[in-house]
DNA sequence: TATTTGGTTGTTTTT
DNA sequence: CAACCAAATA
């Protein structure tokens, strides 16, 4: 047990804790479920309780496991148990169940018939490779979409069905997109197995095999972790449960900490009724509720309190706040996207002035789908104001990045055929598909990898001499920097490996994205050298003996994500999705497109589990905010290229009116005159609002689409006239085929072709 | 072999 | 209105 000085003279920390926290804290042994509300500190209490664990029972840091939901939590944890103890916890385990199931595969890979240098496909080289699974099966990838084929096998693997299972339950069922599905998983597997890879989700099932299948390996980790803690586990799925079990069910040290109320992963496999049933399964579980918040104005949390007391599926519990009062939420109707993202950019300026001590890092704008991003991130590079977009397109997966780490990938696994064929010719060096092409069966045929099939060349038949000069040099590229690798570090050896391929350079010549991608590859050496540092102290007390540091550097980036990138220091408005926001809080939150059909989405609204997940997004979005709260809506908002029209979000109207008081921007006062006519508006429901008449521009796009029936005779812009041979769809997405006289057979998307009627006709 | 073009497609949410 | 992809052409 370290008797170690306390710098944060946190000896106390159990006295600044309320009582229900300090039960938890002290919480020795047995299953433990702490219902935490939102903004109740239950990341206090996660760490205080392996401080207590550390210091008062002796318990050594190697015992204990704690799993978070993203790398920055865990790496804040790590952080928060270090300065409260006065030194680092060695020998602890904290981490997401990815990362941690990573940790475990590295050192036991060859179990599993996988080496320790395996790569760890992201989500879109899997993509990648079910397609090449795909046509190798000669099944059409336009009739059977990859991206529903993966999620499809990414939901079985999470929900720990094997492909034999799977195949057992729809190889011959009369779902015939599952019995492609069914043909497709297994060969998915080898294709992985064959290239020493695995995909994200068999971070989680791969380490749960691992344990069923080696009862000594499952023991040693089974007595040394004799205390788990989970972080937000009302989003664990199915594997993680059982992994949970796994570890945990026998000794029964599982405590476990979330929010029926904040579960928004229902779409990924996350299985509520694990919270919810948590007591069934550990009947003598002690359950603590945290109903505390220290966040949020009573205002705020009076607001969330209604919202999701809508829901039926809840354990159900009241927040309360010492923070009586506060500001009532404002309401905003907008023009359109761009005038919100306006309106929302000119009133941050005038609020960081006054209360925000002329910051803008306490600002943060929150909303449902990536796409919104777009407007905002105009209005706010227009005004100059600073900002940060958390997701969307991450920075690992820009192409450039992809590409510089496919190098990497190749470097430090020779049987990794996906980056092979990435950067093989990249930058371009004459080897284009057919060659490639050529290489791949060749390869096949004599029996080695790709790698030593470019080794070898000029052996290769039917190959041009360039492509196999080019070849054979890229092979011995490759093979100097996987020498360099074990003796370099990575920062060093990506900086030779881009000087060396010019690919700055490159870069800069592809046109006008070019700098910006030249300065991405540049970030990613500046994080390659900082990395080494931060290796030493994640692994201390627990070396790294069988791989290299690129390897760890590799699975480092494809784990993290946006949301572990955020910086909070840098003073900047956060602009990100409702779930990447979840865990985090601000002191003046915006929750742009507040919307029926946007927010909630329009596909939740017939299932009422959905609708009900929809709701508990909301309710994790105006728990964010501490002291103001701002949503907005828009008349009309551009989506998917066409206008939608929408009235304010039902979810707003489950505010009570009086927390809440309305708004209009200028330029929607500007076209409906000034204000009196006001409450209107918002009393009124349903989409049957369209736009005023005086709303000149997109009139027509409001109007009906005219009816198309054969043989009619139609005008066009461009074609002229010509008679109508068919239709097809409805709605937006009817298409009439039509038969011009001069050019001929035409089909068109009805709501863009703009076809007249003739008369006549 | 590389680049351009035209046509199709699509918007949830992500570890 | 994109972004992405397949076929066409330089």
């Amino acid at each position: 047990m370290p008797t170690l000085q306390d710098p944060s003279g946190a000896r106390n920390h159990l006295d600044t804790l309320n009582p229900e926290q300090r039960e938890a804290v002290e919480h020795l042994e047995g299953p433990l479920l702490v219902l935490a509300g939102a903004g109740s500190g239950k990341t206090r209490v996660l760490t205080s309780r392996v401080v207590h664990l550390i210091r008062e029972h002796g318990i050594s840091p190697d015992r204990i496991l704690a799993v978070t939901f993203t790398n920055k939590a865990a790496g804040e944890m790590r952080e928060r148990i270090r300065s409260m103890l006065g030194g680092d916890p060695a020998g602890i385990w904290i981490g997401t169940f990815h990362s941690l199931g990573a940790r475990l595969l590295r050192r036991h890979a060859e179990l599993l018939g996988w080496a320790s240098t395996f790569t760890i496909f992201d989500a879109e080289e899997s993509l990648r490779e079910i397609k090449r699974v795909q046509v190798g099966l000669d099944i059409d990838p336009k009739r059977w979409k990859p991206k529903a084929l993966r999620t499809v096998l990414s939901d079985a693997k999470n929900q720990l069905v094997s492909p034999e299972e799977f195949w057992e339950d729809h190889g011959e069922g009369f779902d015939l997109f599952l019995r492609q599905a069914a043909r497709v998983y297994p060969e998915y597997q080898s294709s992985l197995k064959a290239q020493n890879a695995f995909d994200f989700d068999d971070l989680l099932v791969k380490p749960i095999q691992l344990f069923e299948g080696h009862a000594q390996v499952l023991e040693r980790y089974r007595s040394r972790f004799g205390f788990l803690l989970v972080d937000e586990y009302q989003d664990t799925n199915r594997a993680q449960y059982r992994f949970l079990e796994l570890l945990g069910k026998e000794h029964g040290n599982l405590m476990v900490v979330g929010d029926d109320d904040q579960s928004i992963y229902g779409w990924r496999g996350a299985d509520i009724r694990n919270i919810l049933d948590f007591e069934g399964t550990f009947p003598d579980a002690k359950v603590i509720r945290l109903e505390r918040n220290y966040r949020s104005t009573e205002r705020i949390l009076q607001a969330a309190n209604e919202v999701i007391r809508q829901n039926l599926r809840r354990k159900g519990k009241t927040l309360h706040t010492d923070r009586a009062g506060g500001d009532l939420l404002t309401v905003v109707e907008c023009l359109d996207e761009r005038d919100e993202a306006r309106w929302i950019v000119e009133t941050i300026q005038g609020w960081k002035e006054g209360a925000m001590d002329g910051r803008y890092r306490g600002f943060s704008i929150l909303y449902r789908t990536n796409a919104q991003s777009r407007a905002l991130e105009d209005a706010f590079r227009r005004a100059g104001v600073p900002y940060q977009i958390v997701g969307g397109v991450r920075f690992y997966e820009r192409r450039e990045i992809q590409d510089v780490l496919a190098y990497l990938r190749i470097i430090s696994n020779p049987l990794d055929e996906a980056a092979f064929l990435r950067v093989v010719n990249y930058p371009r060096r004459g080897v284009g598909d057919t060659s490639k092409e050529r290489l791949v069966q060749w390869a096949q045929e004599e029996r080695m990898t790709l790698l030593e099939g470019a080794r070898r060349a000029t052996e290769i038949p039917d190959l041009r001499g360039q492509s196999a000069a080019s070849l054979e040099r890229f092979a011995e590229l490759i093979q100097v920097y996987s020498g360099r690798a074990a003796r370099v570090s990575v920062g060093r050896l990506l900086e030779e490996l881009i000087e060396e391929l010019d690919l700055l350079t490159n870069l800069r010549d592809e046109g006008p994205d070019g700098e910006d991608r030249a300065e991405n590859v540049k970030e990613l050496v500046a994080g390659a050298l900082d990395f080494d540092a931060r290796l030493v102290e994640e692994w201390e007390g627990d070396p790294p003996d069988h791989f290299t540091e690129l390897d760890l550097f590799l699975q480092h980036v494809a784990l993290v994500t946006d949301v572990d990138r955020h910086d909070p220091d840098s003073d900047a408005v956060t602009l990100m999705t409702l779930h990447n926001a979840k865990g985090l809080e601000f002191p003046i939150v915006f929750i742009a497109g507040m919307e029926d059909g946007l927010f909630p989405l329009s596909r939740s609204f017939d299932e009422p589990e959905q609708l009900e997940e929809e709701r508990r997004l909301f309710y994790v979005g105006i728990t964010r905010a501490e002291d103001r709260l701002v949503l907005t809506h828009a008349r009309e908002r551009r989506r998917a290229g066409d206008f939608t029209y929408g009235s304010l979000s039902s979810f707003v109207e489950a505010v009570p009116a009086e927390l809440r008081e309305t708004e209009r921007t200028p330029a929607v006062l500007r076209r409906s005159g000034p204000a009196g006519t006001g409450t209107r508006r918002l009393a009124r429901t349903r989409a049957s609002e369209q736009p005023d008449p005086d709303l000149d521009l997109d009139m027509e796009l409001n109007q009906d689409l005219p009816r198309f029936t054969k043989g009619e005779r139609v005008a066009h812009g461009t074609f002229g006239s010509g008679s109508v041979v068919d239709v097809d769809g409805f709605g937006r997405d009817l298409k009439v085929v039509v038969n011009f006289d001069s050019v001929g057979r035409k089909k068109l998307l009805a709501r863009y072709a703009d076809l007249t009627k003739e008369m006549g006709g």
